[in-house]
DNA sequence: CGCGCATTTGATCTAATTCAACCCTAGTGG
DNA sequence: CCACTAGGGTTGAATTAGATCAAATGCGCG
């Protein structure tokens, strides 16, 4: 019965290729933004011509990681945005005290690092989930670029703006929802991202553990697990270890929505 | 016992004069950026020169508004972002359940409506606590111009950014910390953004309800009224209406820190 | 002067945490 | 090949922080 879960398949299958190289840290030149598959998603959307050869000409560098490996860590000087080609990437606040708390999960096409630009320096540790890969762009780079870009300039507002947008949801849902809104928002949150990807729209694979989404959702992970189970007993997915089903939409959409 | 409490005077005197207008929406020209007290604290700041001016030539309209008025509701389509001159503003989220939260808080200097950028249209309710003033700055005048000065578009995306940060901030607050480091913090936080305005440094006006302080730190406006009493009761501060003493900050800080 | 609203305080209730035990799965090494 | 282990995950019982319900107080304002 536990067979083949091979339904979150590869979504249109980039350039990216098979060069798995085992070397951290290796850039990679081999595929510009002219041909990525990620360019509608991406920072340089909206770019073509000229604008997108001097897009593609400042982000020439990649960087793989591998899972659990550090992107950057906070108090590191901000060199670089990035953007992530492949893979997931979690981003986790540290208070002086020690405590630390996820802020965010990043798929392809997201931007990292933004939070950084107004201090100078990263505040929170960016981690992969998974093997990874992420464009890098300088951040002078990306300035100077903007300057003579209007589009690009407007397109780096419109990202950060949607950041914002994005934390004042997010806001939302922890200061006024209760422990089953926030699951079932995040789970139908994270499969629309997914689907935007060429995703499954009713199916979900976890990168993440219990506790990172119990972390981001400001719970416990045994609540997490708890409204997880609850949920499947009542029929509205289907849980196989971190490969979640929607077996019934529309009533998880109400669950959600309050 | 219970006289005189003009300890939070007016800062830094500004050029703003005394021309109470009654009109509402009245536009106000009186003042140029070259002039105002708060250039430092604006999206202007760093300008001098020429630039200055092609900023405050873009900025020259105000809008007065008074206390319980709106800037801006969600759905209004974006013409421009806001800093506040003068005054207190509230950002109010409302979800299409009808339930609605407190986003932010903005004192002069602050800007209103970054949030709005990336889908073209206001997110929330934007709404003075008192009678306030903003300067209008129309969305294309802003991105033109940044786009001809790079001191202006770094500005701008450190502003972004600087509310990605507190926006995290806040996230790390409700997500992980009990009522009382939330409102202990609320208080320390509040009362460093005046103190930067010229305000004191340990005693505090509060233009907001509980219930806005509740809102924003995702509690019920009982359990604030319930902190408050708390910290009172342990010498923390004096509470007379919405005025508070820092009686003992450090033992605040310590209390907001963990 | 009295009405209405914000605030405080008290009593009860509940959702979620905490503590603890157990299970499952993947990876490891004999 | 299979037992062993470790970490993630699930489930249960007890505890608690904060919400909710309710009442009293105080203050601003018409």
């Amino acid at each position: 019965v536990l067979l083949g879960h091979p339904i979150t398949t590869e979504p249109v299958p980039g350039p990216a290729g098979g060069s798995q190289s085992h070397a951290d840290h290796a850039p990679d030149h081999s595929s510009g933004c002219e041909t990525c598959s990620l360019s509608s998603g991406c920072l340089s959307r909206g770019l073509r011509g000229a604008d997108l050869s001097a897009f593609a000409e400042m982000a020439r560098l990649k960087r793989k990681l591998h899972r659990g490996e550090r992107l950057f860590r906070p108090g590191g000087a901000l060199a670089s945005l990035y953007v992530v080609c492949s893979g997931t990437f979690k981003t986790v606040a540290v208070s002086h005290e020690g405590r630390s708390k996820t802020t965010g999960f990043y798929l392809p096409g997201d931007l990292l690092g933004l939070d950084a630009i107004a201090a100078g320096v990263y505040v929170c540790d960016g981690i992969a989930l998974e093997d990874s890969e992420v464009c890098v762009l300088p951040m002078n780079g990306v300035l100077s670029l903007a300057s003579a870009v209007p589009d690009l300039l407007k397109e780096l507002v419109r990202v950060l703006s949607a950041e914002i947008t994005r934390d004042h949801r997010l806001l939302t849902l922890l200061a006024s929802m209760d422990a089953e809104h926030r699951v079932a928002r995040f789970f139908l949150d994270l499969a629309e991202r997914y689907h935007r990807l060429g995703y499954s729209k009713d199916a979900l694979f976890l990168h993440m553990t219990r506790e990172d989404i119990a972390s981001y959702l400001g719970l416990s992970s045994e609540t997490v697990s708890r409204i997880i189970s609850r949920l499947r007993r009542r029929g509205l997915l289907t849980v196989h270890h971190r490969h979640i089903d929607f077996d019934d939409s529309s009533r998880l959409t109400q669950a959600a929505d309050w």
